[in-house]
DNA sequence: CAGTCGATTCACT
DNA sequence: GTGAATCGACTGA
C-alpha cells in the first residue's frame, strides 16, 4: 500500500528551522495520533512558539532539567509536560539540537476518531470543544508523559506524526500574545492561529493564583 | 525540605 | 466572572 505524498510525515529538517518559522507553518496540517484503540487525526488551528533558554516564558528558561530534557534534544520529538496537577500539554521540539525551542500545540479540529476523542473528553458538549485548548488537545489524543521524547519523524507507524498536507494560507494566520504566560514572556506575539476558526481557544492573560488559606 | 505556583479546565454564581 | 481542583517541579534557605 502506497501512501500519498500528502500523507507523508513531515521530515526532521522541517522542525530544524527557527521555531518562529515552524509554528505558523504547522497551522492547517494534520496531526496523527496512533493510539492502542485506533488513529485520531486533528487539523492544527492554534499553536504557540517557545524560543529556547533566552525566552522567559519557556520551561527551558532556567536551563536543562529532568522534565524539559527533551527540549534540548533533536528537533521533531514530542515534549510532554504535566501541569496543574491534572493536565498534560504537547509540544514539538524545534530548531537545531541544543536550542531548546518548541511549539505548544494548543488547539485543533478533530477530523478522524471522534469516538475515541469523545470517550476521553466527556465534558465536551460540542465537537469543536474536543481539542479547544492545549490540555484538552492532549486529553483528546490520549497524550501523557509516556509519550515524552517520542520521535514524530520516525515514520507512518510512529504514535505521533504531523502529515505534510497543506498549511493554512498565510493570509488566514493571525498572531498575538501567548496565553497564560507571565512576566516578560507575555509580550511577544508568539501565538499563531487560523482566523475565525471555531476550535481556537479564547485568549486569557496570566493571572497569579491567590494564596490558599 | 517546606513553600509556592503553574504554557489549565470546569463547575458554579 | 470567580474560585477550586490537584501534584510535582523548582526554588531558596
Amino acid at each position: 500500500m502506497i501512501e500519498s505524498p500528502d500523507r507523508t510525515p513531515l521530515p526532521r529538517n522541517f522542525f530544524e528551522r527557527p521555531v518562529l518559522e515552524v509554528a505558523p507553518d504547522l497551522l492547517g496540517r494534520t496531526l496523527v495520533r496512533l493510539t492502542d484503540d485506533g488513529p485520531i487525526e486533528l487539523r492544527l488551528t492554534e499553536v504557540e512558539a517557545y524560543a529556547g533558554e533566552a525566552d522567559p516564558g519557556s520551561h527551558a528558561f532556567r536551563g536543562r532539567t529532568a522534565r524539559n530534557a527533551v527540549m534540548f534534544g533533536p528537533p521533531g520529538h514530542a515534549y510532554v509536560y504535566f501541569t496543574y496537577g491534572m493536565w498534560h500539554c504537547l509540544n514539538l521540539v524545534c530548531g537545531p539540537e541544543g536550542h531548546a525551542s518548541g511549539v505548544l500545540l494548543r488547539a485543533g479540529e478533530i477530523r478522524v476518531g471522534h469516538e475515541l476523542a469523545r470517550k476521553r473528553r466527556l465534558s465536551a458538549r460540542h465537537d469543536r470543544e474536543l481539542a479547544k485548548g492545549p490540555a484538552r488537545l492532549a486529553t483528546a489524543l490520549d497524550v501523557d508523559r509516556t509519550l515524552d521524547g517520542t520521535d514524530a519523524c520516525a515514520g507512518p507507524e510512529s504514535p505521533l506524526a504531523v502529515l505534510t498536507g497543506t498549511p493554512a494560507p498565510t493570509d488566514q494566520v493571525r498572531t498575538g500574545p501567548r496565553t497564560g504566560v507571565s512576566g516578560d514572556g507575555a509580550t511577544h506575539p508568539w501565538r499563531f492561529w487560523i482566523d475565525g476558526d471555531p476550535t481556537v481557544s479564547p485568549y486569557r492573560a496570566h493571572v497569579p493564583r491567590r494564596r490558599r488559606t
